[in-house]
RNA sequence: CAGGUCAGCCAGGUGCGCGCGCUUAAUCAGUGAGGAAAGUCCGUACACCGCAGAGCAGGAUGCCAGGUAACCCCUGGGAGGGCGUAAGCUCUCGGACCGGGCCACAGAGACAUACCGCUCGCAAGAGUAAGGGUGAAAAGGUGGUGUAAGAGACCACCGCGUCGCUGGUAACAGGGACGGCCAGGUAACCCCCAUCCGGUGCAAGGUCAAACAGGAGAGAGAGCCUGCUCGGCUCAUUUGAUCUCCGGGUAGACCGCAUGAGUUGGCUGGUAACAGUCAAUCGAGAUAGAUGCGCAUCCACGACAGAAUACGGCUUACCGGUUGACCUGAGAU
RNA sequence: GUCUCCGUGGCCUAAUGGAUAAGGCACUGGCCUCCGAAGCCAGCAAUCUGGGUUCGAAUCCCAGCGGAGAUA
């Protein structure tokens, strides 16, 4: 219950593009990962799924897929971290466990997770 | 039984666990995408702006009748063409005597003409348009009479036009009389005729309203170290710190926003589209944008695909399943 | 979401309803050269898709597909 308290919604463009030009970014044959730190205590996230995807179902079904992880995975995550997740075109296709991995993977390339397993 | 045609319906179900949006103070609980939600191709509602009324310009529609809030929609009917043995499917549809434009090449000639021809004649010339050739298209067609050769010059049938009659609301159909066919096509070229259309679109529009800047008034103190006193510091006291009020209104929030040309069922009218009436019922409302995953089980083994103001159509995409009517062929009784 | 526009060889352009769809760059082959470049000659290759109007469609009409742009 605590734990789901540091974790938000990026909801204005205006942040997501600045986590667009200024965040790092870490990259996947699924998605692509850009972080920039943030002053706060807790994680703020966006999913972006674009028309180069697909159609509106695709869309729905990546960012459907990405965020479940995301949540799954955010007591793990240090804090004071802005996420910016961008899906590809092949997280369609991808095994869901296949897609774990390739997350984990990311998360500690990008230092994002201390305390591993 | 096989093949086919048309019309309609369904769009995985049930249980458990985890997770998401909305309703709710909160838990529990309830509820949660489509037949096309799509393309944005038409038509409206609704909102604001404009507007005395009418017209011009521009655009749309175009056999007839009906339906509808309206329609490039639907239903029924008509004429003509194409496909199919058939059930049936499909395409076309105001005006060429308002006027203008265009009709390449070929061909003598493309809207006006006589090249090769035919006939008469010694010839000059005259009379012709049957036949040839060109072309998408060349002064009704076929057969006969007739003639110097020919020609609606005349006759029969068909086509065309005009005027009555009968049936039909009408488009039109049937049949009759007369004309003797004086003149091509194209209006998805301009145009003419009839009917309709003001513009912009929910990011419409409305309510509340930080911050910054502005205006009016009060005004000598206000703030920080610090909870209080002392003390200190900063900013003010001409160019005004600070406070109050004001209008417009940005960020943001809320409304618009889902009880409606609603859905389901019955009855009545109508060939039908549809209309009327009675009863029951409330079935999404997000705002970077919610419906999925796992397990079990049944079957036909799950396609196309995701609401964003709402509705009526059209078009396009689609795994399959199923119901009814009809047609053709074969066999049996 | 709403609205507007466009679609011609691999690329950039042209076109009166009447052609075998034109030109440049690129590509291929040849000539030239000691070898290249340039030049010259020849070739390859296209009207987004499907219907319709018309004697005839890249052009006109309808539907679809794809791609741009505007709107805060």
């Amino acid at each position: 219950m605590s734990s789901s308290l540091n974790l938000a919604r990026l909801r204005s463009s205006q942040e997501i593009s600045a986590i667009r030009k200024e965040g790092q970014s870490f990259s996947s044959r699924n998605f692509v990962l850009l972080v920039k730190p943030n002053l706060l205590d807790t994680i703020r996230y966006a999913v972006i799924a674009s028309r180069r995807v697909g159609g509106a179902v695709e869309r729905n079904r990546c960012k459907r897929r990405l965020r479940s992880r995301v949540t799954r995975l955010a007591p793990k995550i240090t804090p004071g971290n802005d996420l910016l997740i961008i899906a590809r075109i092949a997280c369609l296709e991808t095994e869901p466990e296949i897609l774990d991995k390739a997350f984990e993977q990311v998360f500690i390339q990008a230092g994002l997770i201390s305390n591993h397993v």
